[in-house]
DNA sequence: TTGTGTGCAAAATCTTTGCACTTCG
DNA sequence: CGAAGTGCAAAGATTTTGCACACAA
């Protein structure tokens, strides 16, 4: 889990002032490791800043998104949640049960994207990947 | 591509009626080969059925879903369209482009899973891949 | 001090629901 | 004929936008 001065430090190099509601979101992404809808990061960011809007965590959401430093979720029903990602190539593992998350490396699709690209004449360019099941406690 | 006739066979079997509504949104996305919008499907149904109303499509996207015939795809900014799908254990590559699809099989990540589950002690029951790119004709 | 960021309210989407009418089987 | 299916309008839910005020830097 990245520190949130990491965090924060890279805001500030885009260009982004540091207050208090977005270092409340930071906060929560960071803290739970488990992915959030907006409503809910707003829900536990009030607890760190209580005067913080909705409006705001969407804002928040999306510049953080934008900069690579959180990600959508994407479940059977939707891609309404986020979690914090790492620099780099990877992806994550998902917990049906308490979505709790975990990155993992070295998906190694390599091979697999050279075939489909000569068997299909498409360009292969990016993937999308996540593995999906139940984490050691919930199990 | 599924022949129409496979399709309806199978809402008859599982209870559902063959109405015209259903049969215009079955046909558009079997006709079409990229992933649609409800909106979109609506659009096109209306060639078909011209009476036929969004919330149908709505109704229709979610039996048809419910059984396995279309699936969504989970694009960059959600999760918004679906396209057919066969049976049986496939992934979808994906034009960013155009939007055209096409199934391929042997995904060969039961190795990464195995790896996977040790590591971390999660149980991986399931995943999801796509890949995306351009299509032969949009390169 | 100054312009970025904020919250609020309102608007814009997107999706679901209630209900009387239609239509498949 | 009867129950499942439909379209419409309205309600809900989610996300975005406009604007005056607040506050990092």
């Amino acid at each position: 889990m990245l520190p949130e001065e990491t965090v924060t430090q890279q805001l500030r190099q885009a260009g982004y002032r540091i207050t208090r509601p977005r270092r409340a979101v930071i906060r929560v992404l960071l803290a739970d490791e488990a992915h959030l809808s907006p409503a809910e990061v707003h829900e536990r960011a009030k607890r760190h800043c209580a005067t913080v809007g909705l409006v705001t965590v969407y804002r928040t959401l999306d510049i953080l998104a934008e900069m690579g430093l959180v990600q959508r979720i994407h479940a059977e029903d939707g891609c309404h949640s986020y979690v914090t990602t790492s620099k780099g190539h990877h992806h994550h593992l998902i917990c049906r049960q308490c979505g709790s998350t975990l990155e993992f490396e070295g998906c190694n699709l390599g091979e697999l994207c050279a075939r489909i690209s000569q068997d299909t004449g498409y360009v292969v360019e990016q993937h999308l990947l996540e593995l999906v099941g139940l984490c050691a406690t919930c199990r």
